[in-house]
DNA sequence: CGTAGAGTTGATGTAATTCAAAAAATGTGG
DNA sequence: CCACATTTTTTGAATTACATCAACTCTACG
């Protein structure tokens, strides 16, 4: 159909902790069909022009604040590379991480014209920037687009329930259990139909102190959950950032609180 | 323009714990323009009429089960009088409240076809039912409705983060006060454009057991806490499962760790 | 007025935090 | 490429906020 893309454009400096991954041959800047929460499924060759066209490619070193909470909403987010942390702060520094945000998934959505939240990348992060107008317009124009977002905000809720259960009612082990399954959950997400791994890797791009944020614990009780779950064999570290889940059942069991131990 | 309304026609039993309120004399099922999260703003007479059609008035008595985790999506409700409890559970019993919904607020909404969550009713409740088919051609027809539940839901969204953040960091004062503040702004919401009290009742319908499982605390913990803000007179219990906040700006500070003690 | 469910209060236990320090990992400039 | 500085992670000991266990009180309702 046509000859190899040409290499991308922009690079940056910073570590990349996912392989390098070439584009297809459509310069619109939305990993779309590529994902389940992708916002544009079913939005014809028009109105992709249209998104690309009202949106701009960013590049994002390792800690960039995208968004910074109880400001102005002015940009609507969509991330195709790295991952964004979000999360809401306390007066006295006291931070949550509400959800990390990969390739395929949006921020910056708002009700109130302001920022709820704060959000900030965690690794190199690329992402299509909407202006909100722009975006509003959008949503108008195309159907589909708006029908995408309300399946993707709902997805969003039900894992914010999920999360609100880990955080009121589940022990050390069991969240970080969890922790370690959704994110090798959402790098198989990300790579699309590929055979199921028996010992699936959980890509952890983020600092203890992050995932300390994210699960309402300390970073030190993190740490040694850890560690007791690699002494016990049903994790194992591998090189950069990530960690091979080894017995994804047993895994499973400890997440879902059916373990004595 | 019209004559007083006639009564309501249906009455169960139970305790209300809200005053009655006649409803307009429009027909139709949903409190419309009444609350923030209104699904219908905006939309005209042809469109609530389409609206009063596909949906079904329910009346049902204090702990009526919903909707349960995990079964078939089939109904979409909005509330018009009493409080809902949306919760998911662990296979031991323990359970995490997610959320109330208070009259003008809707669920059923779901991306897999399946609930993610629970849901009971915590007083008399009066809901519309839509059946899903009917209720996603009526989300196609009508733009504004499906406006207006974005809009709802990335709201919704933006009340989980909230309680994330309560459920991940706050100690368990700071749990109750924000409770008592959520539930207080809550009523004000509903009730619509009063002036600000300046001693706001906090209605409490649900049980201790119910306020322990939606801020991850025992009931025992609550209790306590309950009973310390009330010997500091920061809050005074009234009659009909209210609390009076005597000192709104006080529990404010401790709702964000913004108090030594 | 008696009983059942809900709520309160007290005594004790413990999971996770806090405080502290060593060990790894990462970055930097010669 | 290697010493050195800095940050991140791990491990250990002591503390604590909240949970658990247990008993008592209140309220609603037949």
């Amino acid at each position: 159909m046509s000859q190899t893309p040409p290499p991308p454009l922009h690079l940056t400096a910073g570590r990349h902790t996912r392989p390098e991954r070439t584009e297809g041959d459509l310069q619109h800047c939305l990993l779309c069909d590529r994902s389940r929460g992708g916002l544009c499924n079913g939005i014809d060759r028009d109105g992709l022009e249209a998104l690309a066209h009202s949106s701009r490619r960013l590049i994002l070193p390792p800690g960039s604040t995208m968004v910074e909470e109880g400001q102005s909403a002015e940009s609507f987010f969509n991330i195709t590379r790295g991952t964004v942390k979000l999360f809401k702060s306390l007066p006295d520094g006291r931070r949550q991480i509400t959800g990390f945000a990969d390739p395929g998934q949006f921020l910056g959505l708002s009700r109130s014209g302001l920022y709820a939240f704060g959000a900030e990348t965690v690794d190199t992060v690329h992402a299509c920037r909407f202006q909100r107008p722009q975006f509003e317009a959008l949503l108008n124009d195309q159907p589909d687009l708006k029908r995408n977002l309300l399946a993707a905000v709902t997805d969003k809720l039900a894992e914010a329930q999920e999360q609100m259960l880990l955080l009121g009612r589940k022990t050390a082990r069991e969240k970080v259990a969890s922790f370690l399954l959704g994110r090798a959950q959402a790098e198989q997400t990300m790579l699309g139909d590929t055979p199921p791994d028996p010992t699936p890797v959980a890509p952890v791009p983020m600092t203890r102190v992050d995932i300390a944020d994210y699960l309402g614990l300390t970073i030190e009780t993190v740490s040694r959950t850890i560690s007791a779950l690699r002494r016990e064999k049903l994790i194992a570290s591998t090189e950069n950032h990530s960690i091979r889940i080894l017995l994804p059942e047993a895994l499973r069991q400890i997440a879902t609180g059916q373990t004595a131990i």
